[in-house]
DNA sequence: TATGAATGAGGTTTCATTCAT
DNA sequence: CATGAATGAAACCTCATTCAT
């Protein structure tokens, strides 16, 4: 685990070799946990040496803070691909939780990351500028579904944004955070196509009852 | 006798020292994760010495699966003080729903211990014969307050107990889990007494709208 | 240079393992350096590991700051050495001087530890308690032999103690501190018994000449 | 062109550029000794960059050799300017000394480059053929002040000039070389201004009742 | 000539664990 | 049982130096 050379196969090309140890970096982390993780497997499994993961990024607490913010930004990128013009209020809640539940358990790596830093008290986070200053789209996306639904009378009123939204992720991420310990405990699959299919339309029914005036009871 | 560092207390009571081990290296491997939880730190916050860590628990790990396995003991101690007779079924399930709530966010240390044993795959848990066969009672109370409440005609038949726990976990366990990067993003308070009273009932209300036949449009 | 297990000669001797570190770690920050000085190096030329250094001083700082204490009490001690009674003013002086010079020029690794940190600013020592409260005996004495001078007649009066204690040790230092490249650029010997013997001379006459009423010309 | 960070007025010169190097690495040099001196830091305090560093000075070494012969040369350079005409011999040895001391206590970072290379035994200095073949005008002053001074009989006869510049040098030199751990220990000042007036009369005052036959007893 | 990227050797420190008394 | 001493492997990080453009 001593620093070999590598085919220098991204010489000379910095964002390359930043992007490179980034994504090694997440999921050593997200496997691991900030300390469990080791510069040099994480160096071990790059395109390049240890040396340069504290050129970029100075030390192993910021190449923490470098992959969080790498992980945000991902998830911003990714949310404003989700197009819900078109549908009708509850439809597009209905695809906008299964949407996050998909990216959740899609990347898990990215909620075990996230996990690791609430394990740390998010104090990696608070470092980070960028991250403070995310927009975060999901938010008025789920805004405007929400008001158009209470205009139009599907929708109850009064219902606080934040809060529904910590209610679609606490069941989006719940399968991911605890897939091992709940699955082993209750010898159920939770990570199976269909398993995932189930979870993923009990998700969204549940926050689509949670929300309407007057659920159909079949859904 | 005046100079020792600290009061012998335990002296003479394996059973109390073990407990006090156990009690610090819950609260230790719960803050700062498996590998950033320290024997040394451990034992110097312990009323005895580090030999006898190793002399109780063999290693780190062996420490860490009795941590575990305390914790899932304890709650499911706890969860038999549960009282749900004389509630109908509705009152019952909500009752279920805020014990949960309560104790996953009254037990954060707990929500944590497991959070870090998920970040680890579950791989000790595999390994604690006793976490296997724990009863877990909780379980078998929900089954009967749903059944109760389909006999009754106030809940939706067809529901899985299993996905139905799942989501009352998720819902209770998010606020701990996720409180340092969700609240700091969002700028929204999770652990005040009043935003947890106010998740709490969203949470409740949110099953409950979930499995009630014709949920009240105001609750 | 790795750690490499020794004879453990002084097996369960604390003391003996400390004090064997302290010498070994003088020698070398004393010529090497502060940063010149190597951790391992110092591992390697001591009866114990590396690991030992870290258990008892802390880190390299903690290292520095010991040796630096441990030069100091030396110093002191041997100044309690120092028997001036039974001799007039002008020979207590000179006897004071030439003890001065010869406890410098025969550690010279002393020398050279204090010269390292006053390079340092004086920063380590000022993280020393110890230190700062070492009563300076020769201080005293010198107090003491120079009243009594006055008194007596034979000494100029007014004049400061602390300063005349500093031209003591100036005439007494130099000749360690500025060898290396003072004997290169005049081509002049230093360390011989002979230069020795006659420097020793010259920085007795000196203080003398400056602090008797009526020096003898031939002094 | 006006989004360089540093301004290019060294562009196209040099000798500007190599002296701007020596002056900062000098400081350096001075401020952590030879190996706490840092190369980046060196290069990022300079109006250049690090590969002119290398460029110039070939290596780390080279740079301190050349750092050296700088400062030794400066000295020369100033000697020079000492203008001694006109003096009788107590007063130009008087003279010659306070402008020793002076310069010593105007240049504190020289002082301190010479005892770095002391503590590294002079190894640079026989690396230069530079400073070797420095010829020292303050001794070829000395020298003249004094056998001027024995001739005209105020001076005693038989001393040794380079003994006689030690002295002087080691009044001068203490006052730097010292100042951090001296001045903390016996809790003196010694660099205000009237700490040097003082000490400076005091170094001119041993220096000449040293060699004065009759040193005048006030003095 | 000038700059940021890259390098590898080696430096300091920490860890879980065991031993001696 | 209890305590401080001891251990070695491996962790994190830094340095002087060189390369590519």
């Amino acid at each position: 685990m001593t620093t070999t050379a590598k085919p220098a196969t991204r010489a000379q090309d910095p964002e390359g070799v930043r992007r490179n140890i980034l994504e090694v970096a997440s999921r050593e982390f997200a496997e691991h946990g900030y300390s469990g993780a080791r510069v040099d497997e994480i160096a071990a499994k790059t395109d390049t040496s240890k040396r340069m993961i504290y050129y970029y990024f100075k030390d192993k607490e910021g190449l923490f803070v470098a992959a969080l913010e790498a992980a945000y930004a991902t998830m911003r990128q990714v949310e404003r691909e989700l197009n819900l013009t078109g549908l009708g209020p509850a439809d597009a809640l209905r695809r906008l939780t299964e949407f996050t539940f998909d990216y959740q358990n899609g990347h898990p790596w990215f909620v075990r990351l996230i996990i690791v830093e609430n394990i740390h008290n998010g104090e990696h986070l608070a470092k980070s500028a960028k991250i403070q200053k995310l927009n975060l789209s999901i938010i008025e996306m789920l805004r405007d579904v929400y008001d158009r639904g209470v205009r139009e009378g599907v929708f109850r009123a009064g219902l606080d944004i934040i809060d529904l939204h910590m209610t679609i992720s606490a069941l989006a991420i719940f399968n991911v955070s605890h897939r091992a310990t709940f699955s082993r405990i209750f010898r159920v699959a939770m990570d199976t196509p269909e398993a995932l299919a189930r979870r993923r339309a009990v998700a969204a029914d549940t926050v689509l009852r949670y929300v309407l005036r007057e659920p159909d009871p079949s859904a």
